[in-house]
DNA sequence: ACAGCTCTAGAACGAACGCTCTACCCAATT
DNA sequence: AATTGGGTAGAGCGTTCGTTCTAGAGCTGT
């Protein structure tokens, strides 16, 4: 078998949990499209729905941290990374109909008020992804307390520029958010040349 | 009579959907919270479900749209006015204990998907709000194509800094966004002083 | 007094929900 | 050859979902 039954599982539920959160998505759909039915799933995560949910929101933080990753290595400049970053988010949006969005932030709005596992596990999807923007700025020289406040704003900003991308399907809130970015980087003027 | 049926109805649901989402508010909790009857709701809303979740979209977006122009009229300054939104925003959120976020986030990202009326009245919303900025930033000078980038960038980052803090129950995030929006803004060189 | 209207009240329906349960398949072990 | 156990399969449980429906309360105009 080329992928194992449990990992069919948590891709499958990774992508609908992006188009349709936690609440709107279904054991059985998970089932259905996962090619897998209920006594597998329960069988692999007892824990049921919530289980399978935390599994697959850490797949998809893993995933965007590896997307991530590659922007900011492959550019040495870090304005340059969140610009080329938000390209590759807006193409990706555009080419899925605006459907495949941010990964964790549906689910996340919707487990806000209890202190649930799923809760946790997208918070630390998030702030994964800032610890690597913010590995980066330092690593650029930019000073402790601005590379920490840059880093929160930039994952935010992403992540409200591609829910407008989605709302307007339009790529431009993704498009103006990276350059806006950019430019906000930029005015700190810290350069890789400089180093 | 206090509140007529027909407001109760719209306020309790714009609450519920702000917090749960669409998928995870019901019809008989909305019932149950508004005080009103199934019979009402559907006296008053023919249209089931969606028909009392856009009516609720629309009632939340006109109220954050008084905010947000409440801000921007009392500051001369965009940066400054900005940055008074977010740490409004900032305190709102610690009050309600993490859980009133952005009313329309949670329920736009979950009718992303069908293009229903509910996914048109998040999109005026978010709309309405960003051209209120862009109204501000015009009145104060800027170039009408600067402005359209900022405005989409600053409602985006607003946005997204809400779920940031959220999701970590911490105010920082959306104060930092605050701080380097105001920053942005100010990169631009355009103060009111100056016209 | 009566008819007509708006609004309230909640029982009842079919569908879908998450989950439990039993039965079965099949390769590895004894 | 018999047994074990990981994995597959899906019927069925109790509950909740959104919606429909009938019944009646309260007021207005005649």
């Amino acid at each position: 078998m080329q992928t194992s039954t449990r990992d069919r599982i948590v891709v499958a539920t990774a992508r609908l949990l992006q188009r349709q959160g936690y609440v709107g998505t279904g054991i059985k759909q998970i089932a259905k499209e996962s090619q897998a039915t209920l006594g597998s799933i329960y069988h692999f995560f007892p824990g049921g729905k919530e289980a399978v949910a935390v599994a697959a929101i850490r797949h998809s933080g893993r995933e965007f941290a590896a997307l991530l990753k590659d922007s900011l290595d492959r550019q040495p400049e870090p304005s340059e990374a969140v610009l080329s970053c938000t390209r590759e988010l807006a193409a990706g949006l555009r080419e899925s109909g605006w459907v495949d969005g941010c990964p964790v932030t549906a689910a996340a709005l919707e487990t806000l008020g209890a202190d649930s596992e799923l809760q946790k596990a997208c918070a630390e999807a998030l702030n994964g992804w800032e610890r690597l923007v913010l590995d980066k700025l330092l690593g650029c020289g930019f000073p402790a307390d601005d590379a920490r406040e840059l880093a929160t704003t930039v994952i935010s900003a992403i992540e409200g520029a591609e829910v407008t991308a989605q709302v307007n399907r339009s790529e431009e809130p993704l498009l103006a958010a990276g350059r806006q970015l950019a430019r906000l980087i930029r005015s700190y003027g810290i350069d890789a040349a400089r180093r």
